[in-house]
DNA sequence: CGTATTTGACCTGCGC
DNA sequence: GCGCAGGTCAAATACG
């Protein structure tokens, strides 16, 4: 937004500076250029020798005048009233050029006008962002710390559980690994780090403009550099929380169903825009994007399973911007809660293994339902997968006690279920792209670290919804309710 | 006729 | 630099 309207407010200063004929002038400073701008008489050299030369010049030449796109007609007549409405347009088309120019002029100073505010706006927003990023931390902090001295209890009242395979297969790290003991703290540190960097980065800067110059020019120098630094800074920080927020643009979840259909209904409307053979899958990939909302970034990729075609797999990208309908929502914020929570730091330590945390709480999803997830840490971008093809063989009582288990559909108990989707409506059901990441994994967090019950609530409601979804998939019914995420 | 889908061309990133 | 694969675009086509 900001380099659109930099660019554009550069466009209109040269268009500007191209026709104005500068003279000594009084300067006006864009982004650190200097800018000559004045009012200009275009028709000052003309006026001189307006009176002597004028009728002769205008018999014998178009006028050396701008094209003000007025039709002005030049004949050969010489009789008094045709000069007299010459001069008369003349001097409107003068009027004109002006008047134009002065609107130029006010449009340009508007446009500085705005440009300072938005430069004030994402000064204020790196502010707001670096406040909760501490915040996050020093959450992040706490949790590991409270983990840590419940670990050995949580351990013994664990020990029967049982852990997946397709879990273990993925490599993810146990409590007993002692790189997990230090995670938090080294996250912690490298934000630091970051912040120190960037902090140095000022100070250097400061310096530098310490050495340079007499007092006479340092005072206007240093404003300059100071209003630069300050957006530099900006930048960095936008930079690294556009980098964050592509992150989680960019985290997927994918689904895997068994169905004859060609695409799976998830409450949303989808626009196919492409297909393409995938390499190694005699099927091809068809790409959808988000028809319900106007520019909805979500997109869905659909492709069968190279290895049991009867298998669709489905797999989401972004996040809606847009009010979902009631039955998009469930899925919508349930894929939301796990995508953040697999980008949060509460999820992935920083070898990239899945936190214990997370291990548990997938585990409960695996064990609970007919349902693997998995994490695929060598995809480009974090990708969970949620297998709803293997058979209802697992007991689903180990780790929701409580949780009914009459219900096919079901299976999470009303008052978690409740819990889980308020908190995963408060957090994730902002409706706007523009919802702040870090406000996502401070409340992901939060609510994770307040209620040790909400990771497995969480991972219920997901079965819970998909449960429901994939019997109709297996089923004989069309009508799928599956949601897709954020 | 407006909207959705198809499909070949094009772009981009990555490995060699 | 080149080729490959994944992803996207947009003109052509189909459909209601």
């Amino acid at each position: 937004m900001y380099k659109k309207l930099t660019s554009k407010m550069e466009a209109t200063c040269n268009d500007i500076s191209n026709v104005a004929v500068t003279q000594s002038s009084p300067t006006m400073s864009f982004n650190g250029k200097r800018l000559v701008v004045d009012e200009i008489d275009f028709f000052a050299e003309k006026k001189k020798k307006k009176k002597s030369e004028v009728d002769d010049q205008m018999v014998h030449h178009q006028m050396e005048l701008p094209n003000t796109s007025l039709d002005l007609l030049i004949t050969n007549s010489t009789s008094t009233s045709n000069r007299s409405n010459m001069e008369e347009e003349l001097s409107e088309a003068k009027d004109n050029t002006r008047n134009k120019f002065v609107a130029m002029l006010s449009e340009l100073q508007e446009m500085n006008a705005e440009n300072q505010r938005l430069r004030e706006l994402v000064h204020n927003l790196n502010n707001k962002y670096n406040a909760l990023h501490k915040d996050l931390m020093k959450l992040t902090h706490k949790q590991h710390e409270n983990e840590i001295n419940g670990a050995i209890k949580e351990n013994d009242k664990r020990d029967d559980m049982i852990i997946p395979r397709s879990l273990l297969d993925i490599g993810i790290a146990t409590k007993e690994d002692p790189s997990q003991q230090h995670y938090s703290e080294r996250k912690l540190q490298e934000s630091k780090n970051i912040i120190d960097k960037l902090d140095s980065g000022k100070d250097s800067e400061k310096s530098m403009v310490d050495q340079h110059e007499s007092p006479a020019d340092h005072k206007a120098l240093w404003g300059w550099i100071s209003t630069e630094a300050t957006r530099l800074s900006s930048l960095r920080d936008v930079d690294q929380a556009s980098e964050t927020m592509s992150m989680i643009k960019k985290a997927r979840v994918s689904v895997r169903a068994r169905t004859d259909s060609s695409m799976i209904s998830d409450g949303c409307q989808w626009r196919k825009y492409g297909q393409k053979m995938a390499k190694g899958n005699p099927c091809p990939r068809s790409y959808y994007r988000c028809s319900m909302g106007t520019a909805c970034p979500v997109r869905k990729q659909v492709q069968r399973s190279a290895e049991d075609q009867s298998v669709l797999i489905t797999t989401y990208e972004g996040q809606h911007n847009h009010v979902l309908p009631p039955t998009a929502k469930a899925m919508a914020s349930t894929t939301s809660a796990v995508t953040s929570m697999l980008l949060s730091g509460s999820m992935l330590s920083s070898d990239g293994l899945i936190h214990p945390n997370i291990l548990e709480s997938t585990a409960a999803l695996s064990c609970s339902q007919n349902t693997a997830a998995t994490l695929s840490a060598s995809a480009p971008f974090p990708t969970i997968t949620l297998d709803l093809t293997q058979s209802a063989t697992n007991n689903s009582s180990q780790l929701l006690q409580g949780a009914p288990q009459d219900n096919q559909h079901s299976l999470l108990s009303p008052v978690l279920a409740q819990k889980f989707m308020s908190s995963a409506t408060n957090i994730f059901d902002q409706g706007t792209e523009t919802a702040s990441f870090v406000d996502t994994v401070n409340a992901a967090t939060a609510a994770i670290t307040a209620d040790p019950k909400f990771s497995a609530a969480l991972m219920a409601a997901i079965t819970s919804i998909i449960g429901g979804s994939h019997s109709n998939i297996n089923g004989t019914s069309g009508d799928i309710q599956h949601g897709n995420n954020n």
